[in-house]
Formats: structure tokens, C-alpha cells, sequence
DNA sequence: CTGAAAGCGCTAACAA
DNA sequence: TTGTTAGCGCTTTCAG
């Protein structure tokens, strides 16, 4: 005991005890006598006892561990859903692991391979931005290990996943400003092989449509949606002749939006009276900003949510007779000055 | 093999070798043979073998697993730290397990026994706002677990930790503000049980001290550093007599300087021309608000590096052997615009 | 270079 | 209600 780590072999020698027994009273078993039980767990209390969680779930084969694997935790949204995930998981009695991927496809495939070796029961997953096709996750599968995805897939027909409807959002944002009085409303775009950010521009296509207004592709720009990006593209975007210039702009991206406000900015222009602006994602800065902006709620704690629930689901009727789901979450858009209709009195 | 789950037990009897061999191909020992250790590999592939880490750091009683306990991992600050923490912990080897305790003591200290009971080899921690002792960091001590604070810590003679040097930082800052002419400087002080906010606190009044400016009572508020701390802060800095106010700022937050930013505007005041600001942690959107706010690099992604190499370093010697060090990192001052000295030229 | 055997700490039949 | 026994998957002496 040369760091004081007690075992229950310890505590059952102390107490000429079988470890079985002692292992029962820890445990709360009902099949104890409540004079064992105290005598045990005053002991256990004593001498500091803590449980092996690696023995038992070498011996019980439930790690009570669950995976978690993101792009990153920077920014607003993905440190929420996994607190989203930690609460619910926890409340479980499940442990939480968490791997980033720093969007590179490689790491995600060595996370996956930590993950399956650090036994956990089941896998959380929002793809790296650089990964285009699935097949590090058919290990995952194979060990019928349950495996869910959020926010960002790659659309396949048998995915567990949990998603905010981007297209509903997008759409939302979009007729918002053509509400608002926009006419020419310019798109930033993100990589297309994403889900969410296709959606997003399928939902501000749609809008158009229905408003009846024409789809300019010069007023559609793609990009990674880092705030350099954003600045760039608003830069491209007031090159434009004064006939061609937007009067609105739809980011998918809060961060790429904060870039075109300081260009839109650094050239004397001001917002909303010469642009109106939205966003995606709901940063906290976007409260920040002058003007504050306009953005959609991505319900991300709910999100983390929905995601363990839907992982313990599918734990509790198994991966093969799980009939896969999908949970879509709706987005709520939140107007702010951004794309406030300058007023008939402002100049 | 229900699940496609190899053993090496399944590979021995597949090769007709022993598990022993068999563990020794896969782990690269040098007493294995060339053409077994490619047959082993090769199966192994073939069979998508997996170690199971649970068995192999119980039989080895090295779990390779480093447990991580933080405030929160909102914001820039500790997701930062974490993602040093996680490049220089995978080099080593260890796989990283993040709990939050939402700055709650009661999660801290079940978080602790989470740790211990997944046999982590060693716990890096960050305290809760709401601790007042680390009683409960007692066990980690009793059972020989490396304990290493980083930033924010309880004050003792023998812990590990690495921190910011926060009293330089805030001295620096005060500095700046007086070198642009303040002469009235306030300071919006964080919960002074934590040493971060303390040596803050103390930078800030030496600095005043070195200039021969008083320090006045009035213009110290202390709070939790919210947003809406800051706001409510600056209402009671504004209904100050016009020969009271101050006329700089230097939050030990830069969320309550945001908020104090607000206030200022919504009353129609000016930064930097009526009042000069400052912050502190260098959060993302100092760069987004208008005017850009000053403030302090906090080294994030060092002062996690640091933790785990401080961390490799007491398990290489011993716990019971190491002598207790405290690493102190350099801040870095970054001037942006709330803090420009008013020209001349301006009203 | 390879194999036999023991055991990490725990749980769960089965037996008493 | 308690004890006996076996074994989860792996590593590691010790022997050969």
C-alpha cells in the first residue's frame, strides 16, 4: 500500500471478508446485509477507496465511456454541444472522452483508432472540414460499436445523426431580408461537400425562388469562412459595378460576416444603411459587433442533447436491430441591427 | 468474435504462436523475429485487431491517460490551453480526458474522483471560481498522483503549477494607460481568492504607485467579471462626480469590458476620447468591437504545453521526489485602439 | 527467439 | 446472505 490505493482485496482482508462480498456492498447489491454494507463502505470511506474503472470494465465489458470526436473546440458551438453532451452523458453515468481533429481527416482517422482502443461504447462524431468520404468510420461500424453523427456528415442512407435544419434556417435568414427590402442579396458559401453548408445555400436559393428573385452567381461566393475569407469576399463583392452591388448579404459563417463588416467599414460604408447583414451560428461576439448582428441559434446544448439520447437509444436496442434516425432541430433566427430596414428617415 | 473484435488471443491461435509472441510482434520488441512480426502485423490488419488499452494498462498499471480538470471551455482562454495541452500530452503518448466543473466545487470534487477512478496518471487543473480550499486535491497528493495547476490555483508552498505572470501583465497595462495620459484609472477587479485576480489587482496598483498616482477607492470594483458585471460597473463609474470619474479603464475581464464598453456608448460617451480601455486574456472579439480593445496575451496555448511537460517531468522523476516548481510565463501587451492616446486633432 | 504461467482489480455465475 | 472460482485481455518474468 505504498500509495495508500486501497483494493477490495484489501478491504476484504481488513475485514475477513470474500472480495465478492465486499465488491457486492460497494456496489449497493440487494442481496447484502445492510450491517456489511455499512461496515464495508465505512472502510472503504477510511481508506480512501477508490474503484478501479479499468479493471472493471476489463471484467464487466462496459466501459461506461463515450466518445466524443470534433473539429475543434474554439468558438462558440462545439464547446456547447459538448457541454450539451457531458450533461446528459453524465447523467447516464457515462464518462466522456473528447478527441479533436483540428479539421484534418488524418487525425480524425487516429482518433477514431484511440477511441476504439480506449473501449468506449459509442462515438459522437462532427467531421473534419477536409474529410471527404467515411470509410475510417466502417471499423467503427463493423465492432458494432454505436456511432452518431451531429451537425456535419457526409449524407449517407443508414446515419444516426443529429442536425439543425440549416436549409429552414438559411431560409428563414434569407426571407428575412428580402423582407427587410433587400433585393440583391450576395451568399458566402462553405466548402459544399458539408452538409450544413450545403443546405445553407440550398435554403437561400429557395428563398429567392419563392420571392421570385433571380439567382446572381456573381453574388455567390465560396470560401473556407474564416474571417479573412469574409473580408475578401466583401472586397470582390464591392468591386462589383454600382448596378451589380449586393444590398444584402447572407453568410454561412458568423466569423467570415464579421470580416465583411470591417471591410464594408474600412471603405466608408456603413450597416445597414448601405448593407444589410446576416450571419450563422450566433457567436457570442456577433453581440459585440457595431451594429450587433443577425444571426440563426443553432440550439447547440440541445443538440449535444439529442445526440447522447439518441446514442443511448440505440445502446439499448443494439446497433443491429436499430432502425437509424435522423433528429432535426429547428433553427431560430435572431434579427438584430444588422439587417435592420434603415428607416425613411435616416439619409 | 461476434463483432469482428480480434484478441490476441484469436491472432495466437490464428498463427499458432503464443499470446506471448504475439504481444511482443505487436509492440515492436526487438527479441521477436523478423518473419513473425510481419506475419502478426499483417493478420492483424487483416483482422482489424484493436489493443484493448483497458487490459493493458491494468496489466501494466500505466493507463497512459491524463486527466484535464476546467472552469468551463467556453471561450478562448481554456479551449486554448486544452488544445496545447492535447499536442504535446498525444507526443508523450497520453490520451487526455477534459471534465468542466462549471466553476462549481461540488463538480470539481466529483471530477476528481472521475480522475482517480479512471486511474489517470496525472491531474492538470485549473480551479473553479467557487473554490476556496483544495482539501479535496488532498487524495491525488495521498495516492501519488502528479498534480499540476495551471493559471488558476490556491496559493501554497508546494504545488506545481504554471501560470501567467499576471502582476507583470497588469502592471504593464496600467503602464500604458498612464503613458497615453490617464491619470484616473479604474480597475474592475475579479473574485481576490484567486490568485490570477489578486496579482492583477496588485500589477495594477504598484503601477499606480510607480507614478505617484493615488489609488482611489472609488474606482475599484470588484465583481465576477460578467458582462453585465462590467455594464453595471461602468453605470456606477458614470454617476460619479464629473472630478471623480475616471477617465481610463483596465478590466481584469474582457467580457466586462465589453460591457463596460456598451454602457459607455449607450450614454452616448466616446473610446478612446472620453474614457481609454483596457482588458485582459486577448479574448477573440477585442478585435471585433468598435474601437478594438487592448489587452493582454495570456500565452493559452504555452501555459498548456508547459503544464504537461511540467507534468512529464514529475512523473520521470517521482512525485515523492520532486521538488515542486512553478512556472511563470511572460504576458505580452497588445495596444489597439480603446487605448490610443487622444490627438490633438480630435474634438 | 519463443512459450508457459501468473496476475493486474474487479465482477458474476454457481454453490453453500 | 456470503464464499468459491473463474476469467476479462493483456504483459512479463522465467525457462527453454
Amino acid at each position: 500500500m505504498q500509495h495508500n490505493r486501497a483494493s477490495i482485496a484489501d478491504l476484504a482482508k481488513a475485514l475477513q471478508l470474500s472480495t465478492s462480498t465486499v465488491s457486492r456492498a460497494l456496489n449497493n447489491h440487494t442481496t447484502i446485509s445492510e450491517a456489511t454494507r455499512q461496515r464495508v463502505q465505512q472502510l472503504a470511506r477510511e481508506l480512501n477507496y477508490h474503484p478501479n474503472h479499468l479493471a472493471a470494465s476489463l471484467r464487466t465489458g462496459r466501459s461506461k465511456l463515450l466518445g466524443v470526436l470534433v473539429p475543434h473546440i474554439e468558438g462558440t458551438f462545439f464547446a456547447s454541444v459538448v457541454h450539451g453532451i457531458e450533461t446528459v452523458a453524465s447523467q447516464a453515468g457515462f464518462r466522456v472522452m473528447i478527441c479533436q481533429s483540428n479539421e484534418d481527416v488524418a487525425q480524425e482517422k487516429s482518433n477514431i483508432d484511440t477511441l476504439i482502443n480506449a473501449q468506449v461504447e459509442g462515438i459522437l462524431v462532427s467531421l473534419s472540414r477536409t474529410t471527404h468520404d467515411t470509410r475510417h468510420f466502417e471499423k467503427v461500424r463493423q465492432r458494432g460499436i454505436p456511432l452518431v453523427f451531429f451537425d456535419r456528415l457526409l449524407e449517407a442512407p443508414d446515419v444516426n445523426a443529429v442536425v439543425l435544419d440549416d436549409y429552414q434556417g438559411a431560409y428563414q435568414v434569407t426571407t428575412h431580408l428580402i423582407e427587410q427590402g433587400c433585393r440583391r442579396i450576395a451568399h458566402f458559401a462553405g466548402p459544399q461537400h458539408l452538409n450544413i453548408y450545403r443546405n445553407r445555400l440550398l435554403g437561400y436559393q429557395a428563398a429567392l425562388r419563392t420571392y421570385g428573385l433571380p439567382e446572381d452567381p456573381t453574388l455567390l461566393i465560396g470560401s473556407d469562412m474564416k474571417l479573412p475569407d469574409g473580408s475578401a469576399g466583401m472586397e470582390q463583392l464591392l468591386a462589383l459595378s454600382p448596378a451589380q452591388r449586393p444590398d444584402g448579404l447572407f453568410s454561412a459563417s458568423d466569423f467570415a460576416l464579421v470580416g465583411a463588416l470591417q471591410t464594408l467599414k474600412a471603405r466608408g460604408l456603413r450597416v445597414p444603411a448601405d448593407m444589410l447583414l446576416a450571419g450563422f451560428s450566433n457567436e457570442i461576439f456577433t453581440s459585440f459587433t457595431e451594429p450587433r448582428l443577425t444571426s440563426v441559434d443553432q440550439r447547440c446544448e440541445q443538440m449535444g442533447q439529442e445526440t447522447v439520447r439518441l446514442f443511448l437509444e440505440i445502446l439499448a436496442v443494439g446497433t443491429a436491430a436499430f432502425q437509424p434516425r435522423r433528429v432535426v432541430l429547428a433553427p431560430r433566427l435572431l434579427p438584430r441591427e444588422s439587417s435592420e430596414r434603415p428607416g425613411p428617415g435616416q439619409v
